[in-house]
DNA sequence: AACCTGAACAACCGCGGTGTT
DNA sequence: AAACACCGCGGTTGTTCAGGT
């Protein structure tokens, strides 16, 4: 009857995880690829529950995941989101393929609630333009309370002070950074014998709106200042070292195994939701347009 | 210097939908 | 068809650290 129980519950180790866990289900994961999470800790060892790897693997050691320092366009795009959905991070974690649902959450009631609470306290307007503005109103990397994003020196300091690597706004992804110094090369010798994963979570998948989808590093906003070029995700080319293939690899080895004509039919959605975000005039059409894009693409807002 | 408080974020818990037997 | 486990999601908690007193 039923399928046998995913994992014994005793014994099962809790808490943060450890360098040497983290190696042991990356050297998994890339030998066997993601999924199939009951698995996982009986072939590896690994004293967590299938869950807890699961978790371990979609927010923190999944290859693509853009960590720290939202910019302005992120944060106006989760506000507009969130606004329209809710609180299905998931879905709004579609929209921003770097980031992953419980990073958007935990940034949302971090940050974003209380710069909302504060503006909606200082302004009588509830226009979704006027509180996109909140978020939106330089071009640069907002990183803090609202309190310390009025002081962006005072608040880079204090990120260097609670970050001090650098590059890595993460104090813990410091010590998984050290992982990589162990894993550095690791990715590179073998000879792919899976595909790599998607670059983003196994959840929902399938209606990941897919943008730059060959080659998901260079989606969205570039994090400043870090005088690499490639803005924070220098970290991670340390840290994932799928990441250090060329997108080409990735297709050559499968892709993200996303449906071609999804992946056409979804740019153009999130071209409409980038337009709805910063065009105010067009906001009522783009919703419009949205609703009937809905028989065709794969993710539409109904929350209306 | 010690303690307190709040921010930030990783991880866990519980639930519902889905798949498997 | 029913029972059960898996999977993913959202809410919540726990831990760590910085800043203030």
């Amino acid at each position: 009857m039923g399928r046998p129980p995913c994992c014994d519950k005793v014994g099962i180790k809790k808490g943060p995880w450890t360098p040497e866990e983290d190696i042991i289900l990356v050297s998994y994961i890339r030998e066997n690829g993601p999924g199939n999470w009951r698995s996982v800790p009986i072939n590896t060892g690994l004293m967590r529950c299938s869950k807890s790897c699961r978790l371990r693997w979609t927010n923190y050691l999944r290859p693509g995941i853009k960590r720290g320092n939202f910019t302005a366009h992120e944060e106006g795009i989760i506000v507009h989101l969130q606004s329209v959905l809710g609180n299905r991070w998931a879905a709004i974690a579609s929209y921003l393929p770097q980031r992953t649902d419980n990073d958007i959450k935990n940034y949302w009631n971090t940050h974003l609630k209380k710069k909302l609470l504060a503006a909606n306290s200082s302004s009588s307007s509830s226009s979704i333009s006027k509180r996109h503005a909140v978020f939106a109103d330089d071009s640069t990397t907002v990183v803090s309370s609202g309190a310390a994003s009025n002081k962006p020196e005072v608040t880079q300091m204090a990120i260097a002070r609670r970050y001090p690597f650098a590059d890595c706004p993460s104090s813990y992804a410091s010590s998984v950074n050290n992982i990589s110094k162990l894993l550095d090369g690791f990715m590179m010798k073998t000879t792919s014998p899976s595909p790599p994963p998607p670059p983003y979570g196994d959840a929902a998948y399938d209606v990941k709106p897919a943008v730059e989808v060959g080659n998901p590093l260079t989606s969205f906003d570039r994090m400043s200042g870090t005088g690499t070029g490639d803005g924070e995700m220098a970290c991670y080319d340390v840290l994932h070292p799928y990441q250090q293939q060329p997108a080409s690899s990735f297709m050559e080895h499968g892709g993200y195994d996303v449906d071609e004509s999804k992946q056409l039919n979804q740019a153009p959605l999130l071209s409409l939701i980038e337009d709805w975000l910063f065009d105010e005039a067009a906001a009522e059409q783009v919703v419009a347009d949205l609703m009937d894009m809905s028989d065709s693409c794969c993710f539409v807002p109904m929350m209306f």
